[in-house]
DNA sequence: CGTCTAAGGTCAATGGCGTTGGCATAAGAG
DNA sequence: CTCTTATGCCAACGCCATTGACCTTAGACG
């Protein structure tokens, strides 16, 4: 019969048959239960055989939804970009708007930390990030920079949310043992080590112990608005703007 | 008695007893074993069932040496690193050192994805971290920066480095469909979106396809050493100088 | 050089995991 | 009301990390 191996898309889902306990499937309570199951069994907690027992439905069920658990990540992607947007509107001052967008995506990945770490790094193509960036490079483009420059801020920006996103995420999502081992490195570790081998640590050690266990984001997003603000002031770029420092890799 | 549950550390090592096969084990020996099958088998392909394998050894013999696969993954971590900044050395122009330094663990992460995919984020507390954070901050007190300013900008250039280094990798970990799949995203999907719904995503289709491709750390780099110059030239730091835009996480 | 202890190797078993092929049943088109 | 087939369930496969019991021999010590 050839048939299977392949998946309805939502929207052209008819019969809703209802699972042995009575609940009805569909994507978006699949994503949503994923979510849930994330936060409460940690990142590595998602699985097929837990997902289809929180549902009241067999594992095998859920491909009957998703490819595989691949496809249910990058769905699970797209609904946090459009979580982090959702009633987003511009202010129409593009360093304050960008700043609000970077800290809506960051601060929703840190709320789904474990989700976070599952997605931050894939290009799903989706409705919701195709919309976010619509809306960034307007704000660029509104802002009056040309479309090189747009390009280049656009992209140092974004991937610049998305890294800390998923580097912040991945701290937060460790195990509880993990997660207060690292904090208390900077308090028992790198505030005991002696002068003499490490002086700058030494001497840095209580600002550090402070600085390390909060996010760095925004203060890098200060200092990469602050680099493009002068390009658009000044009579031009004033260095560095070209797209050197190209892909040696790949 | 009481059953030993801890491993020898390295230098206390004393009997070193082949394996069935001969080969004689060691610290060193198995992490670049480790760092070879990531590279062979993937970011997931790293289980103690191949590795033992790949050694001529029992699976558990690694319970010997490591406590459990997550820390054989703390010391890959620390090994990269280590990789990173050797034969480093300053040059005494802080801004192309701290370039050099970013550049190169960029380079190092990206040149083993699959193992910085997995450590990226990691704190480890071994040596070759702890050399790297001191050189750092030695690089920024020796360029004339206050102990508050040089921490900030210690912690937005590491954090960033290590963030870019795993968002980077992550790209090129994934498995080969995927990757061309994302990759082609930027010449189809996004290309093909309709000026009516996408009018920005567009008009820069060209450029973005051209640009997303590659890697933004160079350039974010560059904005976040730009922006970090003029605190030291200026009377003082410009804005955005506080520990503000704190953790509202955790 | 001989003894003897425990480090460092092996083996077998446990309870997870994703995924698949076959099967059953009822939703809803006609 | 009928009949197709979408959508659910089940059982099984071959992976995985980790553990406890066991065995063997390296090398410290007399």
């Amino acid at each position: 019969m050839a048939v299977p191996k392949q998946v309805v898309p939502e929207e052209k889902r008819r019969r809703r048959r209802p699972t042995r306990n009575g609940t009805v499937l569909s994507e978006r309570l699949i994503v949503d239960t994923a979510l849930r199951m994330l936060r409460e069994h940690g990142s590595a907690g998602l699985t097929a055989r837990r997902l289809g027992l929180a549902l009241d439905a067999d594992p095998s069920t859920l491909y009957r939804y998703f490819r595989g658990m691949d496809d249910l990540t990058l769905a699970i992607g797209d609904a946090l970009i459009g979580q982090a947007l959702h009633g987003w509107r511009p202010t129409g001052e593009w360093s304050a708007d960008l700043r609000a967008i970077g800290l809506r995506i960051h601060a929703v990945y840190l709320a789904h930390p474990q989700a976070a770490v599952l997605t931050a790094s894939r290009v799903t193509g989706r409705a919701n990030e195709l919309a976010a960036d619509e809306a960034i490079l307007d704000v660029l483009r509104t802002a009056g920079f040309p479309l090189p420059e747009t390009v280049r801020i656009y992209h140092a920006f974004i991937d610049q949310t998305l890294a800390f996103a998923a580097l912040d995420a991945a701290s937060v999502a460790l195990p509880r043992a993990s997660l207060t081992a690292d904090e208390d490195m900077w308090r028992s570790t790198y505030a005991r080590l002696p002068r003499s081998t490490h002086p700058r640590i030494a001497e840095a050690a209580p600002l550090l112990a402070a600085r390390m266990v909060a996010s760095a984001y925004p203060t890098a997003l200060d200092m990469l608005l602050d680099s493009a603000a002068r390009t658009l002031t000044a009579e031009g770029p004033g260095r560095a703007c070209d797209i050197e420092g190209r892909a040696d890799w790949m």
